[in-house]
DNA sequence: CAGGATATACGAAAGGTTTCCTATTTTTAC
DNA sequence: GTAAAAATAGGAAACCTTTCGTATATCCTG
């Protein structure tokens, strides 16, 4: 027995994600305020796309008020290994260490960055 | 003067890109055999998403003969560079070591692959 | 409790991607 | 040279995402 996998998010659904992954629960107008601050949008815009969102099951809601308050139901570190993943078997054959060097080549890491990363180097390493 | 960018390549693009990329030139049929190997499709719909891609300017074809002589227009480096410096600014907050982390965490990356990356920020911590 | 503000729900239009049918042209093989 | 095979082009259907108008219900304020 197997449930359906949720979909990927969209770009838009992404959005919405950002903000409840920020505030943990909120309501269509939070989340619509929020998303003012970087786009033009109407408010039954963002009630529309927080629906679907509810209908394919990436966000839970409590409806309990008239006024529901939603919740992202897929987590920030889940979703971007989704399409971290995708993306590695999409554009770089399978292999992490080709997106890796993609990514520091272009956008140049600070050294707390690469300190980071040197870190992580050390402890697989060691295992 | 800016001549407009290229837009990024949706998902059937790539897998065309991706049969240029490695052939380096092809027709149509050409690509559309590769692409059989792992989909299902008609040949037209090969055609039509290749014809539609020229125009866009993401290949180029030489139709001085009647089969038409493909290339792509966007190089791969390019190409993943696109959607990864789009991946660290949409999910993960601009930060690209984020997003590493992210890639060694999830795909276990082998003993060669680390030391590429090893490499890799032997050099950045030198400059 | 009446009127305005705020909320949800529904439906549909607009735009983009993917698919393939059909018509037409060109090449090839007999 | 003619018929079959292969190529291009164009249009349209199907699907998804995004957007918003409108209808309706609920709440708050005076």
């Amino acid at each position: 027995m197997e449930s359906a996998a949720l979909p990927r998010p969209t770009e838009s659904e992404l959005e919405i994600l950002h903000v409840l992954w920020s505030k943990g629960h909120a309501t269509v107008r939070d989340v619509h305020e929020e998303l003012l601050r970087t786009k033009e949008a109407g408010y039954t815009t963002t009630l529309k796309l927080m629906q679907i969102m509810f209908d394919k099951g990436l966000v839970t809601r409590d409806s309990s008020a008239k006024t529901h308050i939603y919740q992202a139901a897929v987590s920030k570190a889940d979703t971007q290994s989704l399409f971290v993943n995708r993306m590695i078997d999409s554009l770089f054959a399978g292999s992490p260490a080709q997106l890796v060097l993609q990514a520091l080549g272009n956008h140049q890491a600070s050294a707390a960055e690469l300190d980071q990363i040197q870190a992580y180097l050390n402890r697989m390493k060691q295992a």
